[in-house]
DNA sequence: TTATATT
């Protein structure tokens, strides 16, 4: 049996349209607002991310005129992809430069401009199977690119044999009519060199799933909710792998969950409506709330983040805060990060308390 | 042998 862990892919950037305008909002002759300088499409979010975490992180950046995390009409689960609409142009500029890559729990997000709405860029993604196994995705975009612009494309592959393809991939192009030219051109053909024809066709759209697979989609939803926590020590291996692979930072110090789990008793302030507010110290003067989303987004959900900064100079006075949603995934942020060497700093993590509250 | 990008 094959486990897809991973896809290997290449993401086009879209750019504004128009030519470059002075900053603040763009107001045409007809009346309409122009955000294309200032609206962002935000891509491959965590399944469990929610509006508000989503409002926090973008919020982060600068004033927020709109946004939006996009959810399935019926079930009401993320989409994984949402939209946001800043004040200020050079906001969503500094967005796409400090938040996309940005790793969040198992994904990473990708930050660009959204492309005017509109009927014709939609049902453009294209389920492409039968590839050559040597055929990369530079080639697949090759082969497409002749019918139209591509959005994106990606390769599915297998992580257990080290990346090699599995022959299907996506091609989502701009325009749902240079889709439709694609399948005319190569539904049926064989790359060149190629012993096999290809398929290609439109792929399965997610707001028109059937009865069944909805059925199906919420019972793996309720399965997931009542499964207990995994042993500790299977935790903790995937905590370190998951750590290993975002970071090129060292462990110093490990102390178990355990550990910190007698020590959450004592000196907690406790949820606060909101969740659990997390003590975070030996930050840099130049650390911000992105550097705080990284560290804590990866152990699961995080409201959020806060630095604290100098009123005068604008730099970390060395501390920030963190407000994560779920004890388990709080504790286990503070059982893996308390003592995790950023840099050439040791951070000290742990809940937060009343004594810190009061200093 | 289909993962998720147009509110």
């Amino acid at each position: 049996m094959v486990t897809i862990i991973s896809t290997m892919e290449t993401q086009v950037s879209n750019g504004p349209s128009g030519t470059s305008l002075p900053n603040g909002p763009v107001i045409s002759t007809n009346g309409s607002t122009d955000d294309s300088k200032t609206n962002l499409i935000v891509n491959y979010l965590p399944q469990n991310m929610t509006q508000e975490e989503f409002k926090s992180l973008f919020g982060s950046i600068g004033e927020i005129e709109s946004c939006k995390l996009v959810r399935d009409k019926i079930t009401g689960q993320s989409l994984g992809y949402g939209f946001v609409n800043y004040v200020d142009p050079n906001d969503a500029d500094k967005a796409i430069n400090t938040l996309n890559g940005l790793k969040l729990q198992t994904k990473t997000i990708k930050v660009s401009y959204a492309r005017p709405s509109s009927a014709s860029i939609r049902d453009a993604n294209l389920y492409v199977s039968g590839l050559p196994k040597t055929m990369s995705q530079k080639d697949m975009e090759q082969l497409f690119s002749q019918y139209g612009r591509i959005i994106t494309s990606r390769i599915l592959v297998d992580q257990v044999t080290a990346g090699i393809s599995r022959g299907v991939g996506f091609i989502r192009f701009d325009k749902r009519n240079e889709a439709e030219e694609a399948i005319k051109g190569l539904n049926g053909q064989k790359p060149l060199g190629a012993a096999e024809p290809i398929t290609v066709k439109f792929a399965n759209n997610p707001s028109q799933k059937t009865g069944q697979a909805l059925l199906t989609q919420l019972y793996q939803t309720a399965a997931r909710r009542y499964t207990g926590p995994l042993h500790h020590q299977t935790q903790r291996f995937r905590l370190d792998n998951l750590l290993n692979a975002s970071y090129g930072v060292k462990r110093f110090s490990p102390i178990t969950i355990d550990s910190m789990t007698s020590l959450a008793g004592v000196n907690l302030t406790g949820p606060t409506g909101a969740g659990w507010c997390i003590f975070v110290y030996n930050l840099s003067p130049e650390a911000d709330e992105s550097v705080l989303w990284q560290l804590f987004g990866p152990f699961g959900a995080v409201t959020n983040v806060k630095v604290i900064r100098d009123f005068t100079t604008n730099k970390c006075k060395g501390f920030g805060f963190v407000t994560m949603t779920n004890y388990d995934e709080a504790a286990m942020a503070i059982a893996s990060l308390n003592g995790y060497r950023l840099g050439d700093r040791v951070l000290q993590v742990s809940f937060k308390t009343s004594k810190q509250h009061k200093a």
